[in-house]
DNA sequence: GCAATGACGCTCT
DNA sequence: CAGAGCGCCATTG
């Protein structure tokens, strides 16, 4: 049960929409041919630890988002996809591949391929 | 409101 | 390098 429609309809609070946003937008900026990890767009878009939800906001993405989600890998240099979703890691790893990112057997060397983010959000 | 469930990360074994 | 444990937090039943 991958996240049941997350985001059904709205919701008078919006703060969590604002959230979502805010971590989509840091997503976007990840240069083309660059990846990086689920805690490091938390802490860019001003939520430090929060690397659970950046995996949250990006599995409630709905299919054909302009948003480059394939360029968010764990911590590992790992799809999280290929751990969850069987197959899933396919598409992921194929558009990275064609960006330019090279695969150290099922692992991405984020030393040479990691997003250089500088610590400014937003 | 509580318990269970995650596209996660870090530390210890 | 792989696995287990713990922390964090939004969403769901």
């Amino acid at each position: 049960m991958p996240v049941r429609g997350a985001r059904k309809g709205h919701r008078g609070t919006g703060s969590h929409e604002m959230t979502f946003q805010r971590i989509y937008s840091t997503v976007r900026r990840i240069p083309l041919g660059r990846v990086a990890t689920y805690g490091q767009i938390a802490k860019v878009a001003g939520f430090p630890g929060r690397a659970r939800q950046v995996g949250y906001a990006l599995a409630a993405l709905p299919n054909g988002s302009t948003v480059p989600w394939h360029r968010v890998i764990n911590a590992q240099g790992r799809l999280s996809l290929e751990r969850t979703v069987a197959g899933g890691g396919v598409v992921q790893r194929q558009r990275l591949e064609r960006e330019g990112v090279v695969f150290e057997g099922s692992r991405v060397s984020l030393q040479r391929f990691g997003w250089k983010t500088r610590g400014r959000r937003a």
